[in-house]
DNA sequence: CCTGGCACTCACACGGGCCGAGTGCCAGAC
DNA sequence: GTCTGGCACTCGGCCCGTGTGAGTGCCAGG
């Protein structure tokens, strides 16, 4: 167990360290932190803290700088999350407050989350599977030719066009129609399977085929299209990183693009309250040397969806989870009203 | 005028300094091409091609580099396009062959671009303005809650929420979604205007505001929802660019990820065959040491949008043009198909 | 008009020496 | 037992002088 002392030593390093960029040395942290002791007891609590692997030399004769395993005893000990200035909870309000729509806000967002952590900023869609039903509308286009449109609480449209096999009539057509949403409106998606199954029966023998085929269309649409959405911004704040450029950046940048990679990050990350993963800690190998803070988001009382931000494992852990927190609350609110 | 040779000559230097992105000296250039001639003839032809501006010296005693000007008379003169091989042709085809919807389409032409150029490639989705109409669909969500679906030749579908003063019978709607749709249906959006602007008047007084309240949305929808969107890819392939990095890189990263200005980019190429913008040829600040490769592409005889990749100026433009072409040529008939 | 020769220029790589921040350890003080 | 001041040591980074080689411009001769 480490002493009082020790704690507030690492405490020190990491914020200095995180502010200079440089490795730390025992005389620096004397002057800067009111720690009351001399260099030298210093030095051997560094020595001590070192041993634990908390911090480490880059060289022999340098300061020390937190490890992985530091910043985690950091964040979990140390830090307190640093709330927003009231300035900065306006701009937020004010800046989400003009969205006109689902893309907007999530576009919004991105750019805020990016502005304010100056980092890399992910949001993923509202996810369809936590939704719940707002509307569902089935079309003709042609005779034997429906459009399916699924409209969301949280503001998201699905379509998907059905060919059935035989022509269908606009009575039954509208008899289906008025069926399907008296019993899933309101429903969560996840709820809906079982309610609709015995639908069919209901119908004359010549409709059930294309009841069935709507039917599974409408399941394939709630279920696998579960295919989750995420916008990313704020890359060229990458470039702030270290100076040891392309071989840091590079493969940062590959797995953002692959979003099939951040959408397993986010779901990795527990559905309440704030994730930090650091550096080691991310499965994908791109993501080695980076932090990653996310927290769900949602309409109501429950997440629907994540969303985060990206940056060096030298980050100022307390302020961003700070904005990705206030971020996030505001998004909830903004999805509630809409 | 410049001679034979010479035009030879500044063919040789963009070549070789593009595979070897280093600065190319009149004995390498005797070497690895049969110009016939010694290196000092070369040398004069150099000092020529320096005094019009076509290549430059980044240090006294250094080799040449083509400045934005020579490789302006390299693509405008010296270069063809490059077709792609067969095996390349049918990847592109089997690639893009595989996508579901538009968004899909889009999404893999973006990583196919990225992949095939190494380069950052930009795919602005189908324009709405250059696009038919397929089918216009209304419902009532609610008594006085409209939805407007749009579905474009393209394949692209648009929703808009209207909010109605007075509730409106599922008699007269179903008699609007008629004959609005046997009205624009094929037609351009920007010829839609004019034909629907005395519907209001075929319909009873309490029924007036209504109409007019969707065709205003339906009109705003066509024209102001010219909201055009792009998808970007392939960024991680700016870490190629130099060694220089964070100042190289970090304005090209900011000017890709406010689509308006790619947008604008795109707005000034010309509507049909390729444009090539090298350089400071490029308005945005942050692109002046990039080159602009775009095409535009279509589902039929006109372009309905645009694609291209942003590089180095120092890039294969010949290869980097097939690619863009090829990709552009394949991405039309996808979606002529669908 | 082309060529070989020649003197000149510089960017860059290499190596030595100095400097200073930082460390570990130890003996002594509280 | 814990803290402190002192001390010897390490080593990365910086400065600087030198050498090297690629590349150039110019010129006289074919």
């Amino acid at each position: 167990m480490l002493s009082e002392r020790r704690l507030e030593v690492l405490r020190a390093i990491v914020q200095d360290y995180v502010g200079t960029e440089e490795p730390v040395g025992s005389k620096a942290l004397t002057e800067r932190h009111q720690l009351g002791v001399s260099p030298a007891t210093i030095r051997n609590d560094m020595a001590a803290l070192e041993d634990e692997g908390y911090i480490a030399q880059p060289h022999t004769s340098a300061g020390r700088i937190p490890t992985d395993r530091g910043y985690r005893l950091f964040v979990d000990k140390l830090a307190g999350v640093k709330p927003l200035s009231s300035p900065e909870r306006r701009a937020i309000q004010n800046f989400l407050d003009g969205a006109v729509d689902l893309d907007d806000v999530v576009g919004r967002t991105v750019r805020l989350l990016a502005q304010l952590t100056r980092q890399v900023a992910v949001v993923q869609y509202p996810s369809l599977t936590r939704s719940t039903v707002r509307h569902v509308e089935l079309l003709a286009l042609a005779p034997a030719r429906l459009m399916l449109v699924l409209i969301t609480d949280t503001g998201r449209v699905e379509q998907r066009l059905i060919d059935c096999q035989a022509p269908f009539a606009e009575a039954s057509l509208a008899d289906l129609r008025a069926r399907l949403n008296s019993r899933v409106v309101g429903r969560r998606f996840t709820d809906v399977p079982p309610l609709v199954q015995d639908l069919p029966e209901s119908f004359e023998q010549d409709d059930r085929g294309t009841v069935s085929t709507v039917l599974s269309v409408l399941l394939e649409t709630l279920v696998e299209e579960t295919e989750e959405r995420l916008m990313i911004g704020g890359t060229a704040n990458l470039t702030r990183f270290g100076h040891d450029f392309p071989l840091t950046i590079r493969p940062v940048l590959e797995a953002l693009e692959e979003h099939v990679v951040m959408l397993k990050l986010l779901g990795e990350a527990k559905d309440s309250g704030m994730t930090v993963r650091i550096g080691h800690e991310n499965a994908h190998e791109g993501l080695t040397s980076t932090s990653v803070v996310t927290v769900g988001y949602g309409s109501g009382d429950e997440a629907v969806a994540k969303l985060g931000v990206v940056g060096p494992t030298r980050m100022d852990y307390p302020g961003t989870m700070g904005a990705v927190r206030a971020v996030a609350r505001y998004v909830g609110q903004i999805l509630a009203e809409s």
